[in-house]
Order: structure tokens, then sequence, then C-alpha cells
DNA sequence: CAGTGGTCTAGACCACACT
DNA sequence: GTGTGGTCTAGACCACTGC
């Protein structure tokens, strides 16, 4: 039951008929870059869900359905469907569905803060004490506006957090948003909610955080630093600037953070 | 043609004819776990892998031949060849082959290396100078034997670097070794290898190292390393601890590098 | 029990690389 | 042209979840 109408038969590389010609037809031409049908599904798969047809949490149609609508194989939209749950953008849950993945749920919190204790014990299930400084209403330095894909002086928002661990102090954060796609944000809401700052943008603002980037380096803090992180002006601290990204890789937030490094690490996986 | 005969018929789990009951036959027994028939398939390759059937670089049969050897179709030799694709075992090259992964090809070399210069070039390409200072056989003290699963006092080689960038240092590393497996490395045969020291392991020792876990913390250097670094005492560096890994998750090297991070970054992405 | 994702098969054809 | 991996289909059956 295709409730939604296809744009066009996919694209003209494919009829949408069983035994697809596939790129055939188009041998000898300009090279268009054959591009596998279930590449097109996984496309139009992330379009809805940027568009928000399917919202995070939510279940989005069985397989069977998909390729009902799409006019293709059960296993081509598998395929697609493979690729999203690899990116992290969909959920496959055996006999459930598969589901719109989300910052919210319990076991993926702080998916991107790679920050552990010393001791076993993982961050994100022992909360953080949160503190906020601020959340004030800029216009984009240079620096910024590149990270964001601004301009120079368009309108951001900049907020100064305060993370502890059983009292200490371990992480000092500046993060930037664009003023547009989160008006509305106040410190108030920023100070009050539980639960990891992306599932509410998630929630409050429809914008989703898909990866990031980030760069590390060691450095020292100013005297301002040292004192909210509790440290001298001489201890090194981990520098940790991130860029977050959503759908098609638009940035959407700059982050930069300082890691005190006495009693944490931080990890990372090298495949 | 199955020129090595199978061990078994897969397990007893999956019958090796077409229609594979697979696990059906269990069903109200002590839940022995169901394992898929192509990971089944892809332990019997990793372990092809681990033994050297197949050594770094080379080619492996091709899907039809492997579907045969293992009595299964192709499609499911396909999906174990994919998931050891996706770890970095194998690289599938279309209309040549499947090949096993290895550290010594030009695109992927130091590819556990995430230092960047702040300027966009790549590090890899332009080749950096290595002075090597030393290579020892020691007793592994209870930190070193802890992260290669050696027993306190075994045995091992440690070796301590420095690579220069355009004639600055940069990287200071500290590397140990299990002696077993490294038997007859000496400092003269690291110092003339040109190339990364893991395309070295693989070639002359047969250890491929498969993947690695790095903690990073900002730390001060003491005297020597400052001094090695060109450095003061008071600089702050990235301290990266690296455990490398071979097949079946078997530590075969500790490595603590100090990274000097004025004109150098520490990249991470994160899913 | 019905519905979902997960596995497996068999066969056809396409794209790519080498010879 | 031949052989390799890559895509796509169609159908069967299994495993898991929740009604």
């Amino acid at each position: 039951m295709p409730a939604t109408a296809l744009p066009a038969p996919l694209t003209a590389t494919t009829p949408g008929a069983a035994s697809h010609a596939v790129n055939g037809a188009l041998r000898g031409m300009a090279a268009p870059a054959f591009s596998p049908l279930y590449q097109q599904i996984k496309a139009l798969i992330l379009g809805s869900l940027q568009q928000g047809e399917w919202k995070p949490g939510e279940m989005i149609p069985s397989e069977f359905e998909l390729a009902a609508r799409y006019k293709v194989s059960q296993g081509t939209v598998r395929k697609a469907v493979d690729e999203l749950a690899a990116d992290n953008l969909l959920v496959r849950r055996q006999g459930r569905g598969t589901f719109v993945a989300t910052h919210a749920e319990q076991h993926v919190r702080y998916r991107f803060l790679r920050l552990q204790p010393d001791n076993g014990t993982m961050i994100g299930e022992g909360p953080a004490e949160r503190d906020f400084i601020g959340c004030k209403r800029q216009r984009a330095s240079a620096e910024v506006a590149r990270a964001l894909a601004l301009r120079t002086g368009d309108p951001v928002l900049q907020a100064r957090r305060l993370l502890r661990f059983s009292d200490v102090p371990v992480i000092l954060e500046d993060i930037w948003l664009p003023a547009g796609p989160f008006k509305g944000l106040t410190a108030e809401r920023l100070a009050q909610y539980r639960g990891p700052m992306y599932a509410l943008f998630e929630s409050e603002f429809g914008v989703r955080m898909v990866r990031a980037d980030e760069k590390i380096r060691a450095v020292l803090p100013d005297t301002g630093q040292a004192k909210l992180l509790a440290v001298t002006s001489a201890a090194p601290l981990l520098s940790v600037e991130r860029i977050a990204y959503t759908y098609h890789d638009a940035p959407m937030e700059l982050r930069r953070g300082l890691y005190r490094t006495d009693g944490h690490y931080y990890r990372n996986e090298l495949n």
C-alpha cells in the first residue's frame, strides 16, 4: 500500500518492474556513475527520515511494505536498511520491527562521549551533575561560522556548562548552535532537562545528530577555565573540539570541551 | 575443489545439504545460542587467515570456490566475506578478487595513526623521519604483562623511537612486544626498514595487527621526554596508550606515545 | 497465532579488470 | 572473452516478539 506516491519510477536508470535492466540501457553513455537500486532506496528512506515522516523512536514500515512502496524486492530493501542501520540511523529489532534511532534510549545515551573513568564503571549510567553557565544569543565569529557552515555575523546560541562526576568537575564545555533551527532554546530549558542534550534537540527541535568529528589536543587552561575545573593553570587538559552533523552532513553544533584526564581517559577503538 | 577437507559437516546444528534445517532440530534444548551458517563460515575463514593459509596481500579463493568447499551457497559465503571485509580483515576488489588485508599498501598505511597536521595535508604520504633509540630485551612489568596477556617477568622487547615531521619532533613512542612471536627482532632491523612497522611485523613475523584500543590523556613530559621532543616540561602533551590486537583479540603490542599537538591534532570520527 | 526481522538458497544478469 | 565481485529477484523457512 504505497500511501506516499513515488516521485518517479526511482530514476531513469531503473525501470520499475521485475528483472530490472538496472543500468544496462545506458551502456556507451556519458557514465552516469552507476547507482545500485538499493542505494536509491537508501536515499529515499533517508529523505523520509529527514522530512520527519518517521520520527526518532518510531517504527518504520516493514520490509515488505517498503518493498511494495518502492516496487523492489524485499532483499533490496533489506540491503538499504542494513546500511542505514550500520550508520546508526535505524535500529533493527528482530520480531518487533525497524525503528528510527534516537539519543533518548538508555543504552545509547551519551553515544558521542568517549570519556571513561579509570575504574571500570561506565559514564552515562551514573548521572553527572550539570551546571549551566548561561545561554546567550551571539553573532557568529569567523571561526564559528566556518564550523557551522554559516556566514560571519549570523545569529548563534552559545552556552557553557560544567559536568561533575561524584562532585569533581571534569568537563567544561562551550557549545554553539545555529539560532535558526534552535529558535526558542533557553538556559532554563537546558538546565531543567533531564537526559542527554541531543535527546532534547530531537524532541524539541526535530534536530537529530547523526555523526560527529572531533579534533583533540593537549592544552593548558586559562585562569577562568582552571578555576571552574578546580585545577591550576599548569594542569594539562584534553581539548576536544567537536562538530556534530545531522542528516546529509549538515553541521548543527560546535562544541569545545576541556576534559580533566586525571581519573578519566578518552577511549578510542581503531579498526 | 575442497583441497582442505572440512573438520566436520560444519557443526551439529547444521546438516550440510541444501535446505538447511539450521537449528530447527534444537527447539526446546538448553539454548545452544543459535549460530547462523554464515557466522560459522566466517569463523572457518578466520581460522584459515590465522593459520596463514592465505597470507597478507594474497588473493583468497573466489566466492564460488569457497561455497563449494564449505558446501553452502555463494550468498552465504558472500555474507561471511562481507563481514570480514567490514572488519578490515579482507579487501574486496570488484573484477579482481578478494584479498587478505595488509598494512603494506600505500593507501592504508599508518591506518592506526590518527594524528593530522593542522594544515590539510595527510600524514603517511609525506614520510616521517624516524630515529630508533634502542631495542632491548626486558622482563615484563606487571603493567606490561597485563596489557599483553603475559605473566610478570615474561621476556618482552622494548623499543623507543622518535618521529619527526619536517624536522620537528612530534611523536615519542615506547613500544613493548612479546618476545616469543617477535624472536629475532633487532634495533637494526627496525631502523633500516622502510614503511610502517606493522608491515614489517606481517612480512617478517607473520603477525598481523587487526584492531587496537587507545586511551588518551593530557600529560606533562618528564625532563627526558621534554628534551627529546624539544619542548619544556610545562608543555602539555597527548599521552596515547595503544594496545594492538591480532586475530582472535590476542594482544600483541603495547605502545605508549607522547604527541605534540602544537601543529597537529588527533582526529576522531564518531558514529 | 500473526507479524516482524534473519537466514539460506538458486539463478539471472551487470560491472569491472585482466589478458 | 573469461573470471571475479556486485546487484537483484523470488521463495522458503527459522527465530523472536507480542497479542
